[in-house]
DNA sequence: AACACAAGTTGCGCTGCGTGCAAATTTGCA
DNA sequence: TGCAAATTTGCACGCAGCGCAACTTGTGTT
């Protein structure tokens, strides 16, 4: 099954990703809103009638960067061990983020997306269904555990709670770094979501500075997770 | 300021009034995707150009339902004591949602959108408007408090988490009661509320069934917030 | 009350989206 | 090689969304 890269397949994903290619140029170009499905499947090399065969709209085609991202980060936390505690795979799955060659297709989006309300929708829906997947991959972790049934909604908060923690992270990181990827700007990137995964692992209970001073930006609180 | 009226104002209101109800009896009637702006312009006795003078679409009309659903309980949460803790004030928050006359029209929507994925673009707009909106207004509670500085990340965090776990305590309560909005259905909400802010409270440190058993239905884990 | 001005509505026209359909083309398989 | 299935493409249609220029309605002034 994983080694059938059949001619069709294969013609199918190049068309699929010259569509995207084609999409991110045109975003970079003529800036959002300013070009058409038209001019995409003639960058593409296809006809429009071929780019609505694989995307229902300009924005899905440019989405599927923030889909391939997060369905990597899921299957990351698929592969974690079951017996860890859930927060801890999930800060290990959202952390493969930091890795620049993971991030920067969607750092990008961000940068010509953000102040653009219309692409956000499908971004949106992007963390969203991302959300539902987290949802069933922890379902099936706690399916192993016999004895309890499951709740759902813990499930369904959890989720969605590590899903926002991640979005936080990335919006912080972002207003603050732009578009920079360089080593020390992921390094942020990564202590962001470890605190942001910390914050979410204490219950939120240390409001903004704890105790004494020492910015949360250099030496912020670690994770140290029940366990 | 709270008493100006005018006519103007108040035929804006009744028109946008007019329109949203029309789009509703319309999605009930024909269901989601089987009418148009025209449509809806005729029921409401409008034109189709005064429609979009309203709404940029039918999906923002009803979502228009979802904003002023978040509205009042951002509503809520800004009149709260800027002493209390930032996670009752969510929770109480929240709570005014379990109101019938409240509720009602949400949960309608819920009936005739889920399934649906065309609608659900605007409700997570909507959502994710609101979570913006908390995000100002827990920046303007801490900035109160003189000596710390903000730790925007806290604030996204702790946003979309609280957002997160409001609507998941939705999605569990619809997929379990439907559209059913009795009192006892109603209860489950309210609980559901308590429970989601509970385990975001806890830092997500119960897994399903703590220890013994005693089903998470009927006496969940109560709410005992740090305070 | 008549006026002028601002605010809101409406009709018109245009571009582009999204889709059903059927013909043409390409690929898989015997 | 030739047939069947999958895929691409052109065509046409209805509708979305918006700019524009009248037109209507509310507001405030003299």
């Amino acid at each position: 099954m994983p080694d059938l890269p059949s001619r069709r397949e294969l013609n199918k994903a190049a068309t699929r990703q010259a569509i995207t290619d084609a999409s991110l140029t045109l975003l970079r170009g003529k800036g959002p809103g300013n070009f058409t499905v038209e001019d995409i499947a003639e960058a593409a090399g296809i006809s429009r009638r071929t780019f609505f065969n694989y995307f229902s709209s300009i924005e899905a085609a440019l989405a599927s960067v923030t889909h391939g991202f997060l369905d990597s980060a899921l299957q990351q936390f698929r592969q974690r061990p079951a017996d860890e505690p859930i927060l801890e795979s999930a800060r290990a799955a959202l952390m493969q983020l930091a890795d620049p060659m993971t991030v920067s297709p969607l750092a990008e989006l961000f940068t010509l997306t953000q102040q653009n309300a219309l692409l956000s929708r499908s971004e949106l829906e992007a963390w969203d269904h991302c959300t539902e997947q987290i949802i069933s991959a922890a379902r099936e972790r706690f399916a192993g555990t016999p004895g309890a049934a499951i709740d759902e909604l813990y499930l369904h908060a959890l989720a969605g709670s590590v899903i926002s923690c991640g979005k936080a992270a990335m919006d912080v990181w972002f207003a603050r770094c732009g578009a920079d990827l360089s080593p020390a700007s992921l390094a942020i990137l990564r202590q962001l979501l470890i605190d942001a995964m910390g914050h979410l692992g204490s219950g939120f209970g240390n409001p903004p500075v704890p105790a004494t001073a020492s910015s949360a930006t250099d030496a912020p609180t670690l994770l140290k997770e029940r366990l």
